[in-house]
DNA sequence: CAACAAGTCG
DNA sequence: CGACTTGTTG
């Protein structure tokens, strides 16, 4: 990790992903295969990484529940059952990595951003890069459709997140300039919601959930509106009050991900959609830049010595498919000296960030098992270079 | 003015500069005459923009005098006495723009930046541009030098002010960054030392005067520390804790000078030095390119139609002297239409501006009178589009 | 939108 | 330190 001047939040010490009991608890075990037990069932105060209840649902602690995000607004008495639902979702924990894997679950869910064709370009989507450019504080409208809609509630559930798997698990949040009260980005605007990256202005019953203050993930739930007959399309509006090139503790020109989760009232995944987002001041322009790089790393274009790597976000739900990669599944074996016992520190803090984020995206897949063997071959290597 | 997002207090209206019943004095003056008599004289509330006692002389207005920014600190009773002498230099007044000529006065006042010849750039000082380039937080060492030192005590005074005429008058302030408590560079920083942008770590004793929520100038004072015999140079060291780039209220780009002024108890000017300074990430490569330009403008290169003019910072006072320009000294009689009261608006506070500056400039000099005749056929005209 | 300014990364 | 990124300006 770098020490630039402005990072001083940069990345969460790893005292910060867990409660302090719940490290202790994790450390103290020494066979893997306890490890694996706690992970999956046991874990004290009922805070769960990974669930075991298969590929599509959450578990959230009750406990950890943050009631001062879930501030009464003014609100139609016949909303009241729908807003108590919403309630009923608990904020995200920081440290709970989400799933970006697309998923259109039982009711087909779609989301897609509404195209725009105008001279003038207050945001621009690229379907090959699967990602909207936009100038801050633009609004640009979201289509979300699903079908067969049930009788019963649903929500959607709006997550920014750091597309690199190695700073997924930092919450992203505004910048000190941006969240300052009296910036024109927040006149007018409720204590809690100032600290979001994004908005939805379009939904008065939008709930802003979460503190960063308290590490804790922010996002949006609204409920979906009781759907008109034969109406399967809902449009909302939008808006980044950041740029992705803020400074610390902002965006810090890190690729950005915008995860859209269709839930019901407990919470459980319908749908995921996923969405690349870029916020800067010439979208065009950014695009294309980002358009034209990918092509070129299509072709096979070998990618130049001398230039710096760009990190490159996942390369999303489009007609490019990843090819199945054969060593994915392989197990390798490390033989190495390394020096420097703080060196050793720093690279298995990564290498278990890189297994949890692994491990959030291989949940209930075969391989599951295997990452989960090496999460915890990695802890226990730290666990001895602690003493 | 424009209207980027950021910039909501990029430029202080008219109604800023001046209390509120010392603008309508001003405006309900109707003759040019009388308004210079206001000004040279009987301003209400004895607040002076442009004194009238001689060039070198500072008037200040001891009722605006600012209890808050004159906390005591832990001192020496040794020092109470100059540091209480200290205390009696009041703050000065935002509007007023102070005088950027050099003038060595009666102790041959000198101010030099220690010339840096590492191999490493944490600072670079161009002789030619009169201008240092520094890093961010970096300290820099700035060398006192005087003659026949006097038995009284001395003081001396560092103000940044904007070095473009236009903005002259707008105090320097720390962007909201890094004015925030948290920022690294605030801590355990005391509270009215941490709004300014300049602060001067070698010296114990410096005063940091003014308060910018006030719409106060703000600046360092410190005493002269009691010579050794014989020893005429003093070193104290500098920091600036702003970028010349961060965003607003900061320095947004702005070219911007130090001005250091010897002064005795009474506030009297008895010598000024300035120093162009730049903040900001890589001082030796800005250096190279603004001498660069610098060389290729003397070298009598037209400039190039489609190049983005460059906010050029006065010549300083380097071997390169400015040429007297013939017309300076001339009338010019403007017979023209304009359309749309907000562009003269906008045009005729600019004009005050400048002629407010120009009049800081030539206090006592023959074309003074001059130029309040324009400020006042100015203010005006003024006059006449608020009504 | 092109040219530039200025921070950042390797 | 060079190459690159990304905000700003006209
Ligand atoms: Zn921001
Ligand atoms: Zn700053």
């Amino acid at each position: 990790m770098s020490q630039r001047s402005h990072d001083f939040t940069a990345s969460l010490p790893l005292s910060d992903l867990f409660p302090e009991e719940i490290q202790q608890e994790l450390f103290s075990q020494v066979g893997s295969q306890e490890i694996n037990d706690l992970l999956v069932g046991e874990m004290p105060g009922n805070l769960m990484m990974v669930d075991g209840y298969g590929n599509e649902i959450y578990n959230h602690n009750e406990l950890i529940h943050d009631e001062n995000s879930l501030k009464t607004e003014d609100l139609d008495s016949k909303n009241d059952f729908m807003v108590q639902m919403a309630r009923q979702l608990p904020p995200l924990p920081t440290n709970e990595v989400l799933s970006n894997e697309e998923y259109v679950g039982p009711h087909d869910f779609e989301v897609s951003v509404v195209p725009n064709h105008k001279s003038k370009y207050p945001w621009v989507y690229s379907g090959i890069l699967n990602k909207v450019f936009m100038k801050m504080n633009q609004q640009f409208p979201v289509d979300f459709k699903l079908k067969n809609r049930p009788d019963r509630s649903l929500f959607i559930r709006i997550t920014p997140q750091y597309s690199a798997h190695h700073n997924a698990n930092e919450a992203v949040c505004r910048c000190i300039q941006h969240n300052h009260h009296n910036d024109p980005t927040n006149i007018g605007i409720d204590d809690n919601v100032k600290q979001h990256v994004i908005r939805c202005p379009s939904n008065k019953q939008a709930q802003y959930v979460g503190d960063s203050n308290q590490n804790q993930r922010l996002s949006i739930v609204f409920p979906l509106s009781t759907p008109q007959v034969g109406i399967e399309n809902v449009r909302e509006t939008f808006q980044f009050v950041c740029k992705s090139s803020c400074p610390a503790p902002g965006m810090q020109r890190r690729a950005t991900e915008v995860i859209f989760t269709l839930e019901d009232e407990l919470g459980r995944i319908l749908g995921r959609k996923c969405l690349q987002v870029r916020v800067c001041s010439c979208p065009k322009r950014d695009k294309d830049k980002e358009e034209t790089e990918a092509q070129k790393a299509n072709n096979g274009t070998a990618p130049r010595g001398k230039k710096r790597k760009v990190e490159h976000p996942p390369p999303a739900s489009s007609a490019k498919v990843l090819m199945p990669q054969p060593d994915a599944s392989r197990f390798f074996q490390l033989n190495m000296q390394l020096f420097g016992k703080n060196c050793l520190v720093d690279i298995m803090n990564f290498a278990e960030k890189t297994y949890y984020y692994e491990l959030g995206l291989h949940r209930g897949m075969p391989e599951e098992a295997a990452l989960r063997d090496s999460l915890a071959k990695v802890q226990e290597v730290k666990k001895q270079l602690s003493q």
